[in-house]
DNA sequence: TATGAATGAGCGTTCATTCAT
DNA sequence: GATGAATGAACGCTCATTCAT
């Protein structure tokens, strides 16, 4: 199959660096957790810094169709605000690498203004929901930025507390979390 | 003498630092930014990880006193979360090098779980008023850790978006995410 | 392939260090003496200390095999006495820079006990015939570590000198020398 | 006193030298053992290299003496040969450092013919002996460097060994010692 | 197409030596 | 004279990348 070997060199970096960081990966290391020859990553991307790029996106993408599993329009706001907001917080808990890749990645010197953007597109059913959500009232007529911030940026910063042990989230944490959040953003 | 050798070596890398990453930040580099030769940095700190160390230390001092400027308890809780979050937000917009230094050794090797708690005491004034106003039912009674992403995470995550000139942070704007962040943990 | 650079590297290493001493001795310049890059050591030998290791335990077999050379049990003990003494001679007089490394390795921090014992197994021959020649009353009964200096110890000193020039060893100086030798372990 | 600070300098090296090598000893460590500052060095010495040789010469001058201790020529040749013998070995055995460092000097880059050709005058007294006993007969007509082998060299390696633990000397192990490296040298 | 041996620039770090005080 | 802070060349070693097979 084509993308096979492809496939694997990608699976590969994400397990090894969201485990050892990107400097303490090298891409030796990386061929011979996918079984292949060190220079073949060479053919599927042009170096080591696009192949962190494809995988990003790669994640993002992912991570973003995660995020909207199960959205729909004919839910109300509020639930369709805390759909979003688990789905989010399961993502992560369940795809800790992934996560951690992400974090990583925004923290890098690899994450470019033009990348980021790029993954904005995903999101737009979110953004369609917030902008209209706006219009009637429901909630505050801030920027989709800072909302995002109350959101995603909110949440995976729990699920990071919840996984590395510091902060436990049961259920009832989680109900407390997700309310929290949408006091922030909710209209009275 | 007028210049501190050390004081150079500091400001060096965190400018450099800041900028390329910590790999992407040669102990070479760091020397002729700060006017010394190579070897001189190794009479001041043991070795590269033990600089970042010191210099994480020196900044996240800087950082909780600059968070608690002004603070004083006869205040209303609320003026006083809305102190400590514009402290807060100030600093970061203000001390761009140090806010991205921080948040890339919280998502290095470097971190240890010893130097993170080193850095809590710092912060004891604001849990004790955290820990008064959930007792007298001003705030929601969630653990401090969520507490904490509410307003330090999620000012910082604003300064960064405002930084990068992602989301411009006006008055007006300012005051509506003061606003959001108080909405998601107060009472009522 | 004609060259395996792993034997070139030994071969560098070996004219090198014997000429300039294990600390004298770069990688970057047995790099270059064997031809091949800096790197490309590595590949065959995890660091220096294990190059070096590797190459005395090469030379020591090959040592030990000369030493044994036309060995055999049928002569007496004496003529098997000589034939070593001479062998042992000859090697250093004809590999001086293989005597020089040994001489220096046994003065070195790289020298540990298991290396050293692993080598010792090779000389099991010579220790055997000792014991016997002990035994039938043709040699002293002193303890093997003794005799081994006035045997190996004494013939490698005379060959050192012999190559600096300080002393030639011409055939009669030779015998007088093996001759001195078997005075000293000899009975009667 | 004038040279009491060259003395430190000289004990300090010998000591650590003779436990780290020339190469495990920098000269800073050599100035704190010494209790001087690093510069203090370079007034006594012009660089590591002189200061090595310096100490290698003062070493061979006192071991020279301890090696004449007491001797006599009214003694007879064999009486002298045991005398120097076992003045070598208790030197040895008394002062392991200085042998330590003897041995890897002669066996380093920084033995010169120049240098070691200065020590032999130190010796004069014992080649007078023995040039008379090859004189009179009663020891072989063979090279001095050869007659300093079967007594210097077999003794301090006899030193060696019994320092390291490998070879316990035991009176009557030195006798036997004696005897064979007298065997060795004298005539019938 | 796939390989992995080979490369060498570049890293963190050491230490003999200098020189302002 | 004595100091020790400062230097920077040189070291051992790593690893992204290339290319002959």
């Amino acid at each position: 199959m084509m993308t096979d070997k492809r496939t694997d060199i990608l699976k590969a970096s994400l397990k090894l660096i969201s485990e050892h960081g990107f400097h303490g990966t090298p891409m030796s290391m990386i061929a011979q957790e996918a079984g292949v020859g060190a220079g073949t990553i060479y053919r599927y991307f042009e170096n080591k810094e696009a192949l962190i790029n494809e995988l990003f996106l790669e994640i993002k993408r992912e991570f973003s169709q995660a995020m909207l599993a199960g959205f729909s329009e004919e839910h109300s706001t509020e639930e369709q605000f805390r759909k979003v907001w688990l789905n989010t917080f399961k993502y992560c808990v369940r795809n800790p690498e992934e996560m951690f890749f992400l974090e990583q990645y925004h923290n890098s010197p690899f994450q470019t203004p033009e990348i980021e953007a790029a993954t904005m597109e995903y999101l737009a059913p979110i953004v369609a929901v917030f902008q209209v959500a706006i219009e009637v009232g429901e909630i505050k007529n801030i920027p989709f930025e800072m909302l995002a911030i109350f959101t995603y940026d909110v949440t995976v910063a729990l699920a990071k507390r919840h996984i590395s042990g510091v902060l436990v989230m049961d259920q009832s944490s989680l109900d407390q979390a997700v309310q929290a959040s949408w006091d922030a953003v909710k209209i009275k």
